[in-house]
DNA sequence: CGTCATCTTGAGTACGATCAAGAGGGGTGG
DNA sequence: CCACCCCTCTTGATCGTACTCAAGATGACG
């Protein structure tokens, strides 16, 4: 997860949200990207009867909407207080000619994609403990550490990993019960048992 | 779709696939991005127990593996006939300081991401209706027709829209006895009620 | 201490998977 | 030209996982 920084202060004008404040909807006009410089966002879109998909969670270093062209394709909100900072896309076309920055938006959009694949394997043949499993792996990987401090609530973990919250509190006590992870609140998580989880999430 | 087309022909070889031949492996080395001229391909991957997971069918015009850093994400085979032509991957560092050419493969990229990001909504979100739904109309949008010849089989459809193939044959039939497709054959299909079926794959 | 939101737990259901058999279709050889 | 085989697709019956609906527990905050 190489942080990306950008130079050209001039244009960087900071942006901060409270939990649950949008950076950006689906459709509005792509004016401008953002880069993450602390907390957690959800990307997701919602169905017209209100089923709600989560793409991706991103956080400090990460960045957001160059993957956009005319409108963006989703939804971005503050899951924790959030710090961003703002760069007009009309910037965006002239920072591709330098080759150091356009490498930097080139790696952010395929770390975004090669993430989308394992996301796909996950969602469409995958079962929830294997989800979970997933899941708790790549976070725990992030942060280098088999403790894990959610930022996010389950409904969010279920709209991610496409499942519903009973079932993700369900599987998460399954887990609990199998030895692998302790549950020491709702949002702290320790792995405990790493060769068997791994077992679990399997597959790549 | 816009076709892209490379005119650094010094360097595009052709290559010719028959059914089922890969392109390239998971796990490659990423030594070239490759352009389709004709047929049409499926990108994939698969668990290790054996469940396969189709990210994308790609065809004329598509680009593919310009997202792939050091080694290929995910594996390509032919699912027709197919005519590419390879451009080595040391060539596209060079190639994205032409303006032109960088935001040919940008746009690929781009749209490449647009379209994961149904894909998920559909894998996370969608029943098995809504997602023969979808499938149908993006296929009959990109031919621009609303007769369909299919060139993938059935077991290539389940593992894109994770579904099994006997579901995915059940849904077709479902799909056909509420009048909305016509079945001609395994292969050719005529959606005979756009507006009902646009109903009925709701989701954007 | 009370309220509200989130999370957990329980019971019943439904959708799609699994297992199994049969139909269709294309290609090859007699 | 027809018979046979193989592969794909369809159809049927049963099963199981995750969803739905419902109630109760937990925790944060005033």
């Amino acid at each position: 997860m190489p942080v990306v920084v950008h130079n050209r202060s001039e244009a960087a004008r900071e942006v901060r949200l409270r939990r649950g404040q949008a950076l950006f909807f689906e459709g509005d006009t792509a004016a401008a990207y953002y880069a993450i410089d602390r907390g957690t966002v959800r990307c997701c879109r919602m169905t017209p009867d209100g089923r709600r998909q989560i793409f991706r969670f991103a956080g400090a270093g990460d960045l957001l909407g160059v993957g956009c062209t005319e409108r963006c394709g989703y939804t971005v909100e503050a899951v924790t207080e959030v710090v961003a900072r703002r760069h007009p896309m009309a910037g965006l076309e002239a920072e591709m000619s330098d080759a150091q920055l356009r490498n930097r938006v080139l790696a952010a959009l395929r770390a975004e994609l090669a993430a989308t694949r394992t996301q796909m394997m996950l969602l469409g043949r995958m079962n929830a403990a294997e989800r979970l499993a997933n899941f708790l792996l790549t976070i725990a990987a992030e942060r280098r550490s088999s403790f894990i401090e959610l930022p996010m609530s389950r409904a969010d973990i279920a709209d991610y990993l496409g499942l519903t919250i009973e079932t993700v509190s369900r599987k998460l006590n399954g887990l609990h019960a199998l030895g692998v992870i302790r549950l020491e609140s709702p949002t702290r998580i320790r792995i405990t048992d790493p060769g068997r989880i791994e077992a679990i999430a399997e597959a790549a």
